[in-house]
DNA sequence: GAAAAACTAAACCATGCGGTTCAGTTTTTA
DNA sequence: TAAAAACTGAACCGCATGGTTTAGTTTTTC
């Protein structure tokens, strides 16, 4: 017999076959244009067993995109001993190297074509993407502000502030497929972005420049 | 007969109302949902005199989004006796007000959706929108290096950082539709922003707080 | 006022879609 | 090893799509 729904914690090969060709065909194509046909054909399964496992188009697309969101991955620095230039440098390159990323920006770019239409998945995304990377950033940017390294703003305001000078018009342009990401550039990102946190909000111990 | 093409200048009140009805409902219900039946309904208007003026739902979206790029507006200021701290306030005000409007938003929602699959449309979204403003703003704060309210940077990087300060969270969580536009939370994020320009790039003449 | 151009409504076409069904085969399980 | 569950492939459904055509009506143009 056809649907599974195997109970809970079961859940088959197959199933995660489909999950991962769902998720290259939606972040490539887009939801709309995606079809079910090339999802059962990419993930080498039948359409019957991909409506075995997912009730419609709709829930394919949200367990892709919860799947996704559940991975998101911590910016925890390990090493707390890093003054403020050196640890905003390394949340700088981390962060760049995860915006930059060409699943990230496909997911980006479907999640945000889609938040109209799903808002509990634009919530979802929010929330384990840029809200909890707003999040952690603040946890350390408060860290450094307890350590001196920093004046005293509000974390949050400063993690918004930082992240808005990394996501700048290089992250638009690689968006828009206008240019590739390129090591050198992005450097130069990171270091504008913390010699101006460090002239606006460094102290005696985190010299500018 | 049909096929109108009518040479160049000439352009018909029914051709302006399929592209007001096509702009609506691209920017609604995003580029592969949109049907051509409805921009024709939506315009009162047959679907022939669509495909009359308009070849595909490619060149018709085309159309659309090089329109709206044309109207691209200025940022230029009038008033060159503003100190660093009105200017950059009232520059934020405008560029709020633009990036925020339901449009604008939604404009931006489905063309970074299309972008790869139209990249000539994704370079004159850049060059007409973000590009346009970058060089306004830059030119701007070129002026107030000039004399002497800013510190000597690089303009262009001055006014990546800047926009990138003001397209924060909180621009992110209304382009996903997780929270109306409001003043007050508005003008928050333009006078932080301005502060910390001012306290990073400022001048004896341009004190911050 | 008449020819030319623009437009209309509706039927039409082929295709592909989301989703279902079915008869039969493979895999799991105990 | 046999029953139960998962899976297959293909046919199928109804419908909406992008795009065309037709036959006739309105508007523009000079």
């Amino acid at each position: 017999m056809l649907t599974p729904r195997t109970g809970g914690t079961r859940r088959s090969a197959k199933r995660e076959a489909v999950l991962d060709a769902a998720q290259a065909v939606f972040l490539e194509m887009g939801y709309a244009a995606a079809s079910m046909d090339s999802v059962a054909a990419r993930a080498g399964v039948s359409k019957a067993t991909v409506y075995a496992h997912f009730d419609s188009k709709d829930q394919l697309f949200a367990a892709v995109i919860r799947r996704r969101c559940d991975k998101s991955e911590a910016f925890v620095l390990a090493d707390r001993t890093l003054d403020a230039r050196a640890a905003l440098t390394l949340i700088g390159r981390r962060l760049m190297d995860l915006l930059l990323s060409p699943e990230a920006l496909a997911m980006y770019r479907v999640v945000v074509s889609e938040s109209l239409r799903q808002p509990e998945l634009a919530q979802a995304f929010y929330d384990s993407g840029p809200g909890a990377g707003k999040a952690q950033i603040a946890a350390i940017i408060a860290e450094l502000i307890r350590r001196g390294e920093l004046a005293a703003v509000d974390p949050r305001r400063a993690s918004d502030q930082f992240v808005g000078m990394l996501r700048t018009d290089y992250f638009m342009r690689t968006l828009l497929g206008l240019t590739q990401p390129e090591g050198s550039r992005v450097d130069d990102v990171i270091d504008d972005a913390v010699e101006t946190m460090l002239r606006a909000w460094g102290t005696a111990s985190s010299p500018p420049r």
